[in-house]
Order: C-alpha cells, then sequence, then structure tokens
DNA sequence: AACCAGGGAAGAT
DNA sequence: ATCTTCCATGGT
C-alpha cells in the first residue's frame, strides 16, 4: 500500500529528488518531535528532503494557536477542538495524487473509494524493492504518465466509472505535458490557482476546494458543499437533518482564514 | 427498496 | 446565469 501503520511507526515510500527511499517515521519519545529512520545511510540533502516533506505532510511549520483562539469560541468547534488538540492537517503533497483522490471520493462512499484508491495503486503504482510478507510492498502512487497512456476500459475492471476513468486520465494527460503543475498553482494567489483548477474537466467547486486545503494548503479553502461536512453540522448543530445554504454560511462566518482547519477537524470529529 | 455517498458535466430553461 | 437530469456504484 501507499502506507502502513506498523506499532508507533509510520511508514511510506517517498521520492526525494529521485532517490526512492522508505521512511519509517515515529514520535521520539518525551519530546514533541518525530523521529525519521532510513533504511541505509542516505546523503545530508536527502535527509534533509525528508525532513522537508514529513513537515509538508504534516503542516509541521503550521501555527496552531491562532485557529485555536478562534475555534475556542466556536460552540460547533470548540469540543471538537478539544478532542483533537494537536491534530494537524494530514495533507496529500503530490498534486496528481491529491486531484486524483478528489476526483475518486466524487459522489460514492468512503470505504469504497478507498478500495478504488487500493486497486489503482496497486495495479499501476511502482512497487519499492523488499516485501513486507503482510502487506505486500511499498508502492508509489501512480505516475501521471502511467496513467495518462491508459484508456477508460483500463480502469472499468478497477471500477472506475466511465466518468471517473475521463477524468482521471484527462488530469494524468494535463501533468504528463506539463499544462498543470504543483509549482506553477503555488505561484498564483489563491482564488487564481482555483479557477485554474476548475477550468479541468471533472474539477468542481468542491474537487479545487478539497485540493486547495489538502496540497495548496490555502488557509481559506473551504468545500462547504461537502457531504461530510453537512454531517458535521448535522450532528453538532443538532439539525436532524443536512444544513441549508444559509445554516452553513453562518457557522462558518467567524471561521475567515481558517476554514480548511475548521473542515478538518469537524471531518476528524466523524471518525 | 429507497436513499445516500467527502460531485460534476451536459442539457434545459 | 440558474435549474434539472444523468452518470455509475457500493453501503445502509
Amino acid at each position: 500500500m501507499l502506507h502502513r501503520i506498523e506499532g508507533e511507526q509510520l511508514v511510506k515510500a517517498v521520492d526525494l529528488n529521485g532517490h526512492l527511499v522508505r521512511l519509517k517515521i515515529q514520535p521520539a519519545a518525551d519530546t514533541a518531535m518525530l523521529l525519521i529512520e532510513f533504511p541505509q545511510n542516505e546523503p545530508p540533502e536527502i535527509r534533509t528532503a525528508a525532513a522537508c516533506y514529513v513537515r509538508e505532510w504534516f503542516g509541521l511549520d503550521e501555527d496552531l494557536e491562532p485557529f485555536y483562539a478562534m475555534a475556542r469560541k466556536d460552540p460547533l468547534l470548540a469540543p471538537v477542538v478539544s478532542a483533537h488538540r494537536g491534530l494537524r492537517l494530514i495533507g496529500i503533497p503530490d498534486l496528481f495524487e491529491a486531484l486524483a483522490w478528489a476526483i475518486i471520493g466524487q459522489q460514492i462512499n468512503l470505504p469504497f473509494a478507498y478500495t478504488m484508491k487500493k486497486r489503482l495503486v496497486e495495479t499501476y503504482g511502482e512497487a519499492l524493492p523488499g516485501e513486507d510478507p503482510w502487506s505486500g510492498p511499498e508502492r508509489f502512487f501512480p505516475r501521471p504518465d502511467v496513467i495518462a497512456a491508459l484508456t477508460p476500459d483500463d480502469l472499468r475492471p478497477l471500477q472506475f466509472s466511465g466518468r471517473k476513468a475521463e477524468y482521471v486520465i484527462g488530469v494524468a494527460q494535463l501533468l504528463e505535458e506539463g499544462r498543470l503543475s504543483k509549482r506553477s498553482l503555488l505561484r498564483m494567489e489563491a482564488a487564481e490557482a482555483r479557477e485554474t483548477l476548475l477550468a479541468i474537466r471533472g474539477v468542481g467547486a468542491w474537487t479545487a476546494d478539497y485540493v486547495g486545503m489538502k496540497c495548496l494548503r490555502h488557509p481559506s479553502a473551504f468545500p462547504a458543499a461537502d457531504a461530510g461536512l453537512h454531517q458535521a453540522l448535522k450532528i453538532g448543530l443538532g439539525l436532524g437533518r443536512k444544513p441549508l445554504p444559509a445554516e452553513i454560511e453562518q457557522a462558518a462566518a467567524g471561521w475567515r482564514g481558517f476554514e480548511a482547519m475548521a473542515t478538518f477537524y469537524l471531518w476528524q470529529s466523524l471518525l
């Protein structure tokens, strides 16, 4: 799989400037630090790249206090941040993975979406040598050039609908052709990046904001139409039904600048 | 069986 | 511009 948990260790294969390494990440005892373990001696620049990767993946450079100061005064968020104190927004640093995962998750239940992603990774993702007897080898998320060469019929056996297959392949082709890149999106203002994403077939407001949250780390990205967010509001506000657009707007009125964190914490409250 | 699920495109008005 | 329909599939 893409990553696995082994006791206290999180294991993931990552591509660091062309170096394919298996990282083992675990909390360092009695400190607030993380320990990153390498299988063999890697040069210092790769160790640094690994640290940067982990910092971005888990948003370690973000100061949570301003968000907490806001959330403590918000009756909906207060109990959620209290229950998950210290949690950071777990990102999806790779743009193709973020877009593909968002498209896969459109309009289907989450367990099935995970199954589809797993099939995609195990069918088209490159394996890192060395195998775990139970979970199989660590795999990388499929490279855009591999998916770009497929036709929708190739993905049908994985139970992709024709549309999902078209969307994912189309995004892979944009990336492979260099007409879309995370680097260029990060150079733009958040609103411009959002418009760029919305122009892609298969990417609507929800997907653009999801990618803004999880990949570009735009603090104000807010997938207001998200079904999980609606579920959290239904429960948190005791509505007994899905919230109306006006109720969502009212709930989020005080979240300015922290919409992404608020949404992420509310998703956590559903687990 | 009906409705929902971490929507979006295409067509209709 | 905004509303409606269709897309596909598994879970509850």
